[in-house]
RNA sequence: CGGCGUGUAGCGCAGCCCGGUAGCGCACUACGUUCGGGACGUAGGGGUCGCAGGUUCAAAUCCUGCCACGCCGACCA
């Protein structure tokens, strides 16, 4: 942990793999494609969870656990889903000393189990709507992992509603995409682009994807999350029917929708800079990190003191403020340890502040001089590193925005869209292709339809590729 | 599953061609000096050299097989 990690600007791929273990957000597990999620690393998740865990019960969803292994043959009943999730799958064929008459699947996502379950509960239209959340952890047989952005088991939450009519259930598919999007911009500070995914693009057993697409700092694209229109699709495979008020027996509508561990992924390649992470403040573990410098220990008294005295005022104006008195390092080692690990607000307190009863504050989305301010006034520090924290949050998001914004530009033709894929930009542009279309596309530059964007221009153009009429623009990336 | 790499101390690596006491930097432990942007000195601790065979008086080094991991492709929250 002595040198500095490689530049963002320099490579990237090598820069998230260092600065996510040096920053002890994770670690490799022993099975390939596993990690270990290491306590800073939690920490980052836990408030993901529960920023998002309460605008679900705010939005009237409640938590239920489900079960991880799932017969196989569950799996089977939607054509679409089973032929979607078959390569992926982890079987559990032995147990209890014996082959399993009936081999389980370590859900990969719970659409079946549920619906097995709705099917006993929902038998009328007063069940409805049925709305139902579970936080676990799903396998997925990875081929290529990646922490956080790709492993073979994942933690997240996913919903899962069940309504009496197929609008109700449009209608949730939108509404939990918008909380999505409510999170990422105001506790994530990530903007993104939130569409409608293609059928090449859909959830497996799904009638519609929305999804939310997020510019990482290479320029690749990010879903970062997703929610799915079910339509009868899983109520028809499992034969959940409700009694309407008029009488007559209807298979229920049904949305689901997901927010994994990847999102700590897309917070760290989107903030993160050429020194480490940078952590948007209502995120970070650690907001505000106290630095005490001394030289012997009449200051060090009295520098801990002070320390100490700060370090209570911040949490007691709600900052979630440490203070670091090892004697192990020195406060410069500190400064670039603090900076790696992202945390927003470093607050140096040193005999020359002692005597003047004020403080140091320095943010870490602008680094050096720039974004340090001597002379705080000591007995200020809860008022203004709130302050600061809000302004540092703003500036991350503006700063995502303007990021964003630039590197998506509209194409015309294959010519142009090549070289702006080429570029390592987003390319935005009529289309009326195909899925083989897409296909050959991503064949020939890497790119994938990231979404239809629910912002459209209106009226029609001509598609970039075919040159038919379209109806709809579509946004196209390379993505993670 | 295809292509290319890599496995030696917690991490990063050298040693392998040309067999002969397993090394370097960082980290770790102790003590002292330091301390406003990654300090320094002294003394220490730590290794089945990925695994299994083979050749040899002797293998990290040569030979054979296997395994794992990484990167690039096909698949994906």
């Amino acid at each position: 942990m002595s040198e500095a990690v490689t530049p963002r600007s320099q490579d990237y791929a090598a820069w998230y793999i260092e600065v996510i273990q040096r920053a002890e957000l994770v670690d490799y597990g022993p099975v390939k494609g596993t990690m270990v999620i290491k306590p800073y690393g939690y920490a980052l998740w836990e408030n993901i969870r529960d920023q998002l865990d309460r605008r679900f019960k705010a939005t009237g969803h409640q938590n239920a656990y489900f079960p991880m292994f799932i017969p196989y043959s569950f799996i089977q009943k939607e054509a679409e889903h089973v032929e979607g999730f078959s390569p992926e799958l982890a079987l559990v064929t032995h147990a209890g000393g014996k082959e399993l008459e009936e081999p389980l699947v370590v859900r990969p996502t719970s659409e079946t189990i549920i619906n097995f379950m709705f099917e006993k509960w929902v038998k009328s239209y007063r069940d409805l709507p049925l709305l139902i959340n579970q936080w676990a952890n799903v396998v997925r047989w990875e081929l290529r992992p990646r922490p956080f952005l790709r492993t073979t088991e994942f933690l997240w939450q996913e919903g899962h509603t069940a309504h009496a009519t197929p609008e109700e259930a449009e209608e949730e598919t939108l509404r939990m995409l918008d909380v999505y999007v409510d999170f990422v911009y105001n506790e994530a500070a990530i903007p993104v682009i939130q569409g409608r995914k293609s059928d090449n693009e859909k959830f497996a057993g799904a009638t519609r994807t929305y999804t939310i697409e997020a510019m990482m700092g290479d320029g690749k694209a990010l879903q970062a999350g997703t929610s799915h229109n079910l339509g009868q699709n899983f109520s028809k495979a499992f034969g959940t029917r409700f009694l309407t008020q008029d009488g007559t027996l209807e298979h229920p509508w049904q949305t689901s929708w997901g927010v994994s561990t990847r999102m700590v992924g897309g917070v760290i390649m989107t903030h993160g800079d050429d020194k480490g992470l940078v952590l948007p403040p209502r995120l970070a573990p650690v907001q505000a990190i106290i630095v005490p410098i001394w030289k012997n220990d009449t200051e060090k008294a009295a520098v801990k003191e002070m320390v100490l005295r700060v370090e209570q005022a911040l949490i007691a104006a709600g900052v979630r403020a440490k203070a670091d008195l090892s004697e192990q390092e020195t406060a410069g080692w500190k400064f670039n340890e603090y900076e790696m690990r992202g945390v927003p607000l470093r607050i140096e307190i040193g005999p020359k502040d002692v005597e003047k009863q004020a403080v140091v504050f320095a943010r870490r989305d602008r680094p050096g001089k720039e974004g340090k301010q001597f002379g705080i006034p000591a007995d200020d520090v809860g008022r203004v590193a709130t302050e600061w924290l809000a302004d540092i949050q703003q500036s991350l998001l503006q700063r995502a925005i303007q990021f964003r914004d630039s590197n998506i530009v509209d194409v015309e033709d294959r010519e142009q869209f090549a070289q702006v894929i080429a570029n390592g930009q987003w390319a935005r542009a009529w289309w009326a292709g195909t899925g083989t279309d897409e296909r050959k596309l991503k064949d020939e530059t890497g790119a994938t339809l990231r979404c239809f964007p629910l912002s459209q221009p209106g009226g029609t153009g001509r598609c970039f590729l075919t040159g038919a009429e379209a109806t709809e623009v579509a946004v196209f990336a390379k993505a993670y």
